[in-house]
DNA sequence: GGCAGATGGTCAAGTGGGTTGACTACTTAC
DNA sequence: GTAAGTAGTCAACCCACTTGACCATCTGCC
């Protein structure tokens, strides 16, 4: 594969994305879900799978945990998740996903289903289907790093 | 498909294009060239195609002109572009690229197909090839806003 | 030609999300 | 039981981006 063409895959994965990533927001706005940054949705997911302590959040967002707590603060005043005392650890705190914020993480489905929608109309379901095989294969396993 | 389909694909290209970022980053780090972000990038890509205006910078990468302008100051300190008067409209400049600016895409070009041939292993060459054209056929026209 | 409004670009000030550094509270290892 | 390590927060700073104001130039219309 010539650079050129690695250039132009490279871009066209990194403008899907993109405009995946403001689809998500949009949608998720348009379901009455205000102040929330895109940032917020990858800490939605982390801690949708039975909770986190902030230092786990910050390693999974790549951040310091000093900026996970900042992030936390906001979701927790906006009612989107709460602080519980960690079972085990008295100094943790386990950050938990409240009903409201449960209900974003859905809207968050929903608005990302919406996204993608086009794209089977586009490629077919089996297109989507491979599209989905492929990246699962090449996708890291570390860090969800929403930096550029 | 269902919404958690959605979600995962969603996450799986999020990731993958993050973990690419990162990548064509440190590659052009690697190869001598500092002090720069992939905004840049985005930048360098819109100005290899034979120069723009601040303006059209600033809507190819989504932001307003102040940080446009703000962004091309940077990039001529440090030589990768000039400022020339434009032919036909005495209030614009068009900003091109120096010889060290193609120098640096070109690096980023390398980068990016270094970072894209762990992919060609896992997938085959077919599998690249379908990847891309999917890609491509669903890839936004508008402007590629590196913000989340 | 000449004026009014639109457009290209910059300067200045403010904002917000991130960083580093320092500290307390608690846990773990010896 | 003490020393070192870890979870979390507070404080100060940084820097990319924003809004607002402004000047220079272009375009359309009389």
């Amino acid at each position: 594969m010539q650079n050129s063409e690695a250039m132009g895959l490279s871009a066209a994965l990194l403008a899907v994305a993109a405009e995946l990533t403001q689809r998500i927001h949009d949608g998720v706005v348009a379901r009455g879900f205000e102040g929330l940054r895109p940032a917020h949705g990858f800490a939605f997911a982390r801690l949708s799978a039975g909770g986190a302590t902030v230092t786990e959040l910050a390693a999974h967002l790549g951040v310091t945990k000093q900026a996970a707590s900042q992030l936390v603060d906001e979701i927790v005043r906006k009612g989107y998740a709460e602080r519980r005392p960690h079972p085990g650890d008295a100094r943790a705190r386990l950050i938990v996903l409240t009903e409201q914020g449960r209900a974003c993480t859905r809207a968050a489905e929903e608005a990302a289903a919406e996204a993608v929608r086009p794209w089977a109309e586009l490629l077919g379901e089996p297109g989507i289907r491979s599209l989905q095989r492929q990246l699962g294969q090449i996708a890291p396993a570390g860090p969800v790093k929403p930096a550029w």
